[in-house]
DNA sequence: TGTGTGATGTTATACAGTAACATTTGAGAC
DNA sequence: GTCTCAAATGTTACTGTATAACATCACACA
């Protein structure tokens, strides 16, 4: 999706979650997306730092963790980084694919793929709840 | 299974890799097999302070890396801690369910049900590597 | 008995995340 | 208009997580 593109779209989202992209949020946002695959808080923090002098970790958590919660953004654990979700405006299970060797990610709809592993828990009674699952591994073009 | 028991047996499984289970590294997975569930590095390193009167970060960090790397436990990047593995001789891929209200950990085989997800990352051309899966949820006794 | 390798010790620091409180801003009541 | 409340942001300080870099130790084996 074009950046602009994804923005407007980003913010009609939030305005149907009925909460708002401030120009922060939405910042952070266009600076995460200058970023191809995963990208730590801490840069994003340094981005900022940058255009505005000072800022300090909390603005960008917050920013951060906003940006999650409204579906824009998946956080990678393994990596303590984020990148951006593409399609957001469908609710969704993610597997995003990060290549250890480039970096890069791919994400995608885990739908079916999941079912059976949430069948695998059920049958030990236990009830995992809708997330993104961050697997490692290589992609196309670096496992040539 | 019991804890001397799983010791010896984690002694043979690091001979039969061709490393050492030091006293170390024993210790620290002595003191990771008197928690329940999850535990942090920093549990550890409190405890091995307790016992030793000091110690430093790497020295339980590499202890626990050691321990991981041989497959006798499982790194929860979720959580940023480590639990034990109950079936390290089986070369095995895991789901690992994590209860969000006790923390208690099971431990399922997840052969098949990664499939599906192998198969997914498959059909963009993405190598996912072995690895173990740990999710959140509630677990039997808590989602009652 | 040397000597090289892997394990451990030690110091210092980098990186990740949050608590707690102050200040600002903007929407709606009046 | 201005009051007021809630949400967002700013600010300070700190806690927690992890590793780099180098020193030392211990033991297998030449």
């Amino acid at each position: 999706m074009e950046r602009d593109v994804y923005l407007q779209s980003a913010e009609a989202h939030c305005e149907r979650l009925g909460c708002k992209l401030t120009a922060l949020r939405r910042r952070v946002l266009e600076l995460v997306l200058e970023y191809d695959g995963v990208v730590k808080a801490y840069q994003v923090l340094a981005d900022l730092q940058k255009e505005r002098g000072v800022a300090a970790p909390p603005t960008v958590y917050r920013a951060l963790d906003f940006l999650v919660e409204q579906g824009l953004l998946h956080r990678v654990d393994a990596l303590n980084g984020f990148v951006v979700c593409n399609h957001f405006e469908c609710s969704h299970e993610s597997l995003i694919l990060v290549c250890e060797d480039c970096g890069r990610v791919e994400e995608l709809d885990a739908g079916q793929g999941l079912a059976a592993v949430r069948d695998a828990a059920g049958a030990v009674a236990f009830n995992i709840k809708p997330q993104n699952l961050v697997l490692a591994g290589t992609c196309r073009a670096c496992h040539a």
